[in-house]
DNA sequence: CACCAGGATGTTT
DNA sequence: AAACATCATGGT
């Protein structure tokens, strides 16, 4: 069933802002940073949507999740309290981990401008789908492409609010009938997305494989898919797998390192780039790199900086 | 209406 | 190994 049908579901969305009574809460420790905003719309996931309240809703698995943060405190509703720990990665020890990549003047800035920003753990297929179709386009066009995805795919449920869907699995891209696929806009990623589900839905366990693998093995794993490049890859292991020495290159950290670092002009290649992240920033260039992508904002007024997507509009 | 986007693939030097 | 064209679609 498709569901462009549904005329119902959009009506009563005023009403589920004053109907949410969460219970569960994570009161935050005072030397572990965390800013909910800051990890949830610095483009590292796509499913979560912010209302003029600061609460933020997301479909993670097969759950609706709904979170807000008020300084030190967390309060949440659609999940247990270990998830949103392991989701955000809240044990992980972020002052360390900022402390060994400050190692320049722009990404200490960058530090000190997003400071709480956490890398996530996001599942490995809904990751791993979502830069594949990521490639060339911008964010609120992934965005929107990953919502019809799921309509036309996923499996629908009823979160609080409204008709909710799951991520679709490997098994459901490959092989359901009729193929919607088209309807999804995908463009020439389409039969990226259909042939590599069709090879992992053949291959399961390929998730617990590639986390036991070092970071060389899983990317040389991962380079196998089709429309799986170097940064698909890099992301796919940064933002899934925990692999964080990963250090993807995008258009704009490309920008970054030419404009703004002694010798930038020289990394031409992504493999340039990358190397000199990893060999700069260290066993957490992944952290570095996602803080100057948040960061990229410096690039205005340099030449295409007008161009620059301006910070979402946050609060 | 131009130009660009969290690039990958295939081909050509 | 590196440079190049091409790809479909939507944002700005």
């Amino acid at each position: 069933m498709c569901p462009h049908r549904q005329g119902l579901v959009c009506r009563g969305q005023i009403r589920h802002a004053q109907k949410w009574s969460p219970v569960p809460s994570i009161s935050l420790r005072p030397d572990q940073p965390f800013d909910l905003d800051l990890t949830l719309s610095c483009g590292q996931v796509f499913r979560w949507e912010r209302d003029a309240r600061g609460v933020w809703s997301g479909v993670v698995g097969d759950s609706l999740i709904r979170i807000c943060q008020q300084g030190q405190s967390l309060t949440f509703e659609g999940v247990d309290r270990k998830f949103i720990q392991t989701y955000f990665q809240l044990e992980e020890d972020l002052p360390a981990i900022l402390g060994s990549i400050d190692r320049d003047p722009l990404v200490h800035s960058a530090i000190c401008r997003c400071r709480g920003l956490r890398i996530v753990r996001q599942p490995g297929w809904e990751c791993l789908a979502s830069y594949i179709i990521a490639t060339f386009a911008n964010i609120p066009g992934i965005k929107r492409r990953i919502s019809h995805l799921c309509r036309c795919f996923g499996n629908p449920f009823f979160g609080s609010g409204g008709e909710c869907y799951t991520f679709p699995s490997p098994e459901t891209i490959a092989f359901r009938e009729p193929c919607r696929i088209a309807e999804c806009r995908l463009g020439y990623r389409a039969p990226y997305l259909k042939e590599t589900a069709r090879l992992l839905a053949g291959d399961p366990g390929w998730e617990e494989r590639l986390r036991e693998l070092p970071y060389d093995a899983a990317r040389r794993d991962l380079l196998r898919l089709k429309g799986v490049g170097k940064k698909v890859a890099d992301c796919v292991l940064l933002f899934a797998f925990g692999k964080y020495e990963a250090f993807p290159v995008d258009v704009w950290i490309q920008r970054i390192l030419a404009t703004r670092y002694p010798g930038g002009e020289s990394l031409r290649t992504y493999d340039q780039c990358s190397r000199f992240g990893r060999s700069h920033f260290g066993e957490y260039a992944g952290y570095a790199q996602e803080y100057l992508f948040c960061d990229r904002a410096i690039l205005a007024g340099e030449g295409r900086g007008d161009q620059v997507p301006v910070s979402q509009p946050e609060r």
